[in-house]
DNA sequence: CGCATGATTCCAGTTTACTGGAAGGTATGG
DNA sequence: CCATACCTTCCAGTAAACTGGAATCATGCG
């Protein structure tokens, strides 16, 4: 399939596949007569593991090594097995710190619920969402690229 | 305490500290007399929160959000309610894709070692490290960032 | 035929989270 | 008195992971 398909089913733009490619993270794609690049169901595997990948935090340069194991068959060398124990002990960590966080944000929502419940139904008593979005309201002033915005990621 | 205290205590610079007051992050320190800025056991808090914060995958802006949560005293209103409830759900999802991920190292390790145990004591046979190491031996050949550098991340 | 799509390359810009370095002020010990 | 270490501001650069846009070529439809 061409790239524009193969973007359309692994849910990322063509420029994002080119660039995969041009930093060595997948492999030259064979090209058709008239240099269109041609993949097969393999790169599409490919990118969803590389987004796989990404949810979980690791880099697309971890995500290369990993996929690079994937080409060579996954042969039992003693270096690949090294780097899989890695990345295994990077991910343990990371659902750690995660529970950790939610944990935190547990605690954080049950003190909010049990505090003062309904006392804020007015819009203009809310000081967390006036200092997330207001401007020269009295403390803080700096706010360089922060404070105006409400970030997206995670939901993609 | 001062800043560089404080940084050393939080594992951070005193460059990353003034980064985090320029953007909004943390809030504008009181100065001495000489301008030097002055610190109590509550930086200390939010640099560690922001720690554990960044660990767990959120980014420093999600991290702002909910340090201006807890500085406005964790008021029940429901913004905030809908803050944390958005967070949790973000948490959650990676959780998801990290065992995930977890899932296919772990059945790539157990497929590695029992594929050909010890078929590779010889490193000229790895072809994996050669793949990530070495450079003009054959296939792919744009590596631009990628390919030479073992990245260090999730480590510290 | 013409034109919209979609492909190609290449180069430049963006965001996030810092980091480095210059140029200067301040506190302390010998 | 001066060196040293630490503080200040400001401006510039970096790395990762894209994203946008220009200029050009190819394909397919009416």
């Amino acid at each position: 399939m061409r790239i524009g398909d193969l973007a359309a089913q692994a849910g990322v733009t063509a420029k994002t596949i080119r660039y995969y490619e041009q930093i060595g993270l997948m492999e030259e794609a064979p090209r058709h007569s008239n240099g269109y690049r041609d993949y097969g169901e393999d790169a599409l595997d490919q990118l969803r593991f590389i987004r796989d990948a990404q949810a979980a935090g690791l880099s697309l340069a971890e995500a290369g090594e990993i996929l690079a194991m994937k080409r060579a068959g996954e042969s039992t060398c003693r270096h690949t097995g090294e780097l899989l124990e890695r990345r295994l002990e990077d991910i343990e960590r990371q659902i750690e710190s995660l529970l950790a966080a939610k944990a935190e944000l547990l605690a954080m929502q049950s003190r909010a619920s049990t505090l003062d419940p309904g006392a804020c139904t007015d819009p203009a008593r809310c000081q967390v969402i006036e200092a997330g979005r207001a401007e020269g309201h009295g403390h803080a002033s700096a706010k360089a690229h922060l404070g105006a915005s409400i970030p997206v990621r995670a939901g993609a």
